[in-house]
DNA sequence: TTGTAGGCGTTATCAT
DNA sequence: ATGATAACGCCTACAA
């Protein structure tokens, strides 16, 4: 225990005033700062700061000292303080929305971690907000203001105008990833080729002797939505079919046994399921084997994104891959793009489909 | 567009030098500080502080005229100047890792948000840390520290001495989801009755006439771990059976994969097999019927967690559900305790299993 | 190579 | 009810 004697004034009476102050390891330490550090190292705050910061400005013997002391206090510089002073978070945040299922989207992880994978080389950290959470989204805002984000990558569904301002207002540069942004050319977009995956997965379905083809989709109006359906309708069109026939129903394995549902009413006619993603088709193909539809024997289930589980139904599902792992990487480079003021060739990037066929066909 | 005229001072030629700037809606504003709506709304920056965090102690009127000045400012409190400044962030943080298939294992996916959505109540934030990405780490550490944390949940698979320990430095309250901490009771932990839940699962299996159950289960020595695999051997011994395997995986579906290769040429003698969890039972379904076993007709298979895809495999999962919205409520209850010091009866708590039965046995 | 002064944007404290 | 001042912890700019 050590005790400190601080001398101050001396009083009327003669007296010296004395000021004890007691610092023991017992006391809870207070968090050490830059100053403690300065002051136990005999040298100047910046000097401290130097040796974290630029090393190499500082003698060799003078940073052995600060090191050494840095390590007895246990000290670690408070991030948010550089940023008040204008330094960089070197973090780069994502915007995500979780589905009921799930708490990320089976598809969008592998392009998480393949984009988090591909920042990593520049030190740059990630950190994901889930938008369906109100209050995450009162915490990106406070983030993106703060400084605490350098960029983002905003995953499909969660695009909205308010969030985007913000990201303006701030500097901060964004890359879009799911959805294409054709007509808005100022916003950098990676999404998967839709309508040609689709007319590629039509094309199976036609090719190999299917003609009555049904066509699950979700609901809304987002561009990938719209491409697919356009490739249903088309290939059918071109192939002169007579069947056609659109089901809309909720992104998620429920939904897919909803729509399911309306699909055992015809189940004579229809050879097979087109679904707009794999959770849906994991849903139809569950509901439509429990109303004892053999799969793909009597009807015929084709999904899109190739989610991990994809090859774990049984039978296994057939589906149009989305190169998620690509899209990250694509989108995390984009992204360093436009951080580090890069000329980007373009700003609407589409990936190219694989159909990988399995069992449900 | 305004133009301002500076005067400043005659040149030797006794003409005005002038410096014109010009400011105008094309050029880029400027973020607005406190300082700046002080400046507009002609009150001190104070006044401004009072506004945003105590508007009752000034006068309406006053409330009203800064209150114009933000809008017209759309100013935003920048918040790590607040924390510099000693105020807490409204956030809780959860740390979690995820795995290979899914970005984020899709049991703690509704415990996450059952937190969430608890935590809501009192105004805390959420935001997810992922420690499979090592800078992920650094970033926890930063925020931490900075006082960008003011509670932490953290899950199963994450626990680690040194992040414990930055918590502890920093002061911010912290539980553990997942696995129990009997012999430590200093750590706040919520989970499963894995002993139980087992015996259950066990029980039920040879209740119904299974004899020689295998049990898959995966690499390490955590809690669970051991009590799921203690229950296999407590009820194999107490029903007075023979046979008893115990096959290590990894947690995945690819390893339960792994795993069924095993069982395969064992099949004849198996009656059932009981897995740790429901991801490792899919993937063995999986490659048993790959194999041509029929599932449950020739081998019985049990899972663990109840995960949301558990009743979309073919056949559907049977499986012991953990109860994890309730963990997940529980865990922020708790949390909020820690954070709002008061007493916590039970620094240990654990949640009881359900049996669900499907088709897979 | 090292140190001094000042400020990033906010709020606590004290004063008016 | 409102304002002045200092401080949170760090770094930029300049000076020595």
């Amino acid at each position: 225990m050590d005790i400190t004697v601080n001398s101050t004034h001396l009083n009327s009476c003669g007296v010296n005033a004395i000021m004890i102050s007691i610092s023991s390891e017992e006391m809870p330490m207070k968090k050490p700062t830059i100053k403690i550090i300065a002051k136990d190292a005999g040298v100047s705050e910046m000097t401290v700061s130097r040796v974290i910061n630029n090393p190499e400005l500082v003698s060799e013997a003078t940073v052995k000292k600060v090191l050494k002391s840095m390590e007895k206090y246990n000290y670690k510089p408070k991030m948010i303080a550089k940023i008040l002073k204008g330094r960089k978070s070197k973090t780069v945040g994502f915007l995500i929305s979780s589905r009921q299922e799930f708490y990320i989207s089976p598809f969008y992880g592998e392009c998480i971690r393949s984009a988090a994978t591909a920042l990593k080389d520049f030190s740059l950290r990630t950190l994901s907000f889930n938008l369906l959470d109100t209050l995450s989204k009162s915490l990106f805002v406070d983030y993106a203001n703060s400084g605490l984000l350098d960029g983002m990558i905003i995953f499909e569904g969660t695009f909205q105008e308010d969030i985007t301002e913000v990201l303006r207002v701030n500097n901060i540069p964004f890359v879009y990833v799911g959805e294409t942004f054709q007509e808005n050319s100022d916003i950098v977009s990676i999404s998967s080729d839709s309508y040609e995956g689709a007319r590629k997965g039509m094309k199976y379905l036609i090719d190999t002797g299917s003609k009555n083809i049904c066509f699950v989709t979700g609901t809304g109006s987002k561009p990938s939505y719209i491409h697919r359906k356009q490739a249903y309708l088309d290939a059918i069109s071109e192939a002169n079919l007579e069947y056609q026939n659109v089901i809309e129903t909720e992104r998620s394995m429920m939904g897919g046994m909803l729509a399911a549902e309306k699909l055992i009413k015809q189940k004579e006619e229809i050879n097979a399921v087109f679904c707009f993603c794999d959770v849906i088709a994991i849903g139809v193909i569950k509901r439509l084997q429990e109303r004892g539809v053999a799969i793909p024997k009597e009807i015929r289930v084709l999904g899109f994104d190739n989610i991990p589980f994809a090859k774990y139904t049984t039978p296994a599902l057939t589906t149009i891959a989305q190169d998620t792992e690509k899209m990250g990487m694509i989108a995390a480079n984009s992204l360093l793009k436009l951080m580090f003021n890069e000329p980007l060739e373009n700003t609407n990037i589409i990936v190219p489909t694989e159909l990988i066929i399995r069992e449900s066909t």
